[in-house]
DNA sequence: TAGCTTGGTGTTGTTATGACATAAACTCCA
DNA sequence: TGGAGTTTATGTCATAACAACACCAAGCTA
């Protein structure tokens, strides 16, 4: 062989965009404008620029899908997908991100994509362009287990919220339902998981439930397994 | 920005091959032939060749570096590295794999490495080529995590292992002593861990061992948790 | 003020865990 | 042949974590 016979290609970043929405798991779909896949729905992303670190590109990938500050979400690079062939145009190595966010009133004012909708991950599996069913198949899996042993939970949630919300978050993303008393007294005996602000949320019906922000733990110790038995 | 602002670059795999010897955790390293960093020690890896999948090319350069069959054993992409400045020679993308692997005789009869050997990895640290070092940091820690919640220690072990071979796995690799007793009831009370082939293995002094393969499992539910507060 | 709804705390029986004790199996050697 | 020494395997027990469930608390509405 040559020294030539290196793979000579470009490199893209396609991001897994997950929030919780009106009571289900959604993921951030574009609307192909261009060929291959020309009008199919396809994970936002796009190629990273000479010069630009993998990190940077997926966050101005981001901000150019969302137009929300990237540095401010949780972001996180989570698997690389290059086969051969997995795109048409030639040989794409593709960095996928998983990015979590709050269920905020989004502009997808974005450039590239024609068109940027919120979907719920379980429509949408299985009519995804390229590798993408699998890239989000993957990514929810990832978001699952983070759930266990991280505080990515809190990600999904606005800067103040409830422990019925975070609770929500988690019931939603596993797809089993948890006892809000148990989970409560978990939560509050973790470490730097959350940390009351003082004020309280008052429903239109109920109770008022107390709010809580971040604190400042990463990891979860003990973790939170959701129940695999079941 | 023109289309052709698309970064057009090279993609490499880094392998960090793990395994326990003499009493420690140790990696398998290179000495550069070539230049950058001529003479010093690196990880093993190379470009991947056009046509060439990612998993394919670690599959191969792992096979090139110790003459092993990288299908055989545990062979896991855990990260990706793309600074633009991560290598003097232009812009290269490294896809990092870990591999585990028993402490067998290797050969490492390799054609591109000029040298290759087994180092522990508390001795290594900080003198690695290029941003090895870091690779070689987060190998580690994705390992240690992955003893918690996955089979991964077997791929440490020989077809035939004994508990306690098992438990020097966790605790070489952890950096912490185990309680035989608790260790042995966990392991044993876990589904599809590890099976007893029935032979026994019989020391110089002591009593015989039992004799155990890796079971069907590769989550490992309950996990088995390190003590995080020491 | 009764009734509804949601949030939060207690109680209890069961299971998992950590610390430690003891028995079992083998070799060596007197 | 029968300890002594060494390593593996199993047992015990107090405590901690956990799931399931009862109950109380705090707001609203009627």
């Amino acid at each position: 062989m040559t020294t030539r016979d290196h793979a000579l290609l470009r490199i893209a970043v396609d991001l897994v965009i997950l929030t919780v929405r009106e009571g289900a798991l959604q993921t951030l779909v574009v609307i192909r404008g261009n060929k291959p896949f020309a009008g199919q729905f396809a994970l936002p992303g796009g190629f990273v620029r000479a010069g630009e670190g993998l990190d940077d590109a997926a966050v101005r990938e981001l901000a150019e899908e969302t137009g929300l500050d990237g540095g401010s979400l949780h972001l996180e690079q989570f698997a690389v997908y290059g086969e051969p062939d997995r795109d048409p145009r030639g040989r794409v190595v593709s960095v996928a991100y998983l990015a979590i966010m709050p269920d905020l009133p989004v502009p997808t004012a974005g450039s590239d994509a024609s068109g940027a909708a919120w979907v719920p991950v379980s429509k949408i599996h299985g009519s995804l362009a390229f590798d993408h069913d699998r890239i989000l198949t993957d990514a929810v899996e990832r978001a699952r287990r983070r759930l266990e042993l991280t505080t990515l939970a809190t990600a999904f949630c606005p800067a103040e919220f409830t422990i019925g919300d975070l609770r929500s978050v988690y019931e939603v993303v596993w797809g089993e339902s948890l006892d809000p008393r148990n989970f409560s007294r978990k939560v509050i005996n973790t470490e730097k998981f959350i940390e009351p602000t003082g004020a309280k949320r008052i429903p239109p019906t109920g109770r008022p439930a107390a709010l809580y922000r971040a604190g400042g733990a990463t990891t979860l110790n003990p973790p939170i397994m959701r129940n695999r038995s079941r």
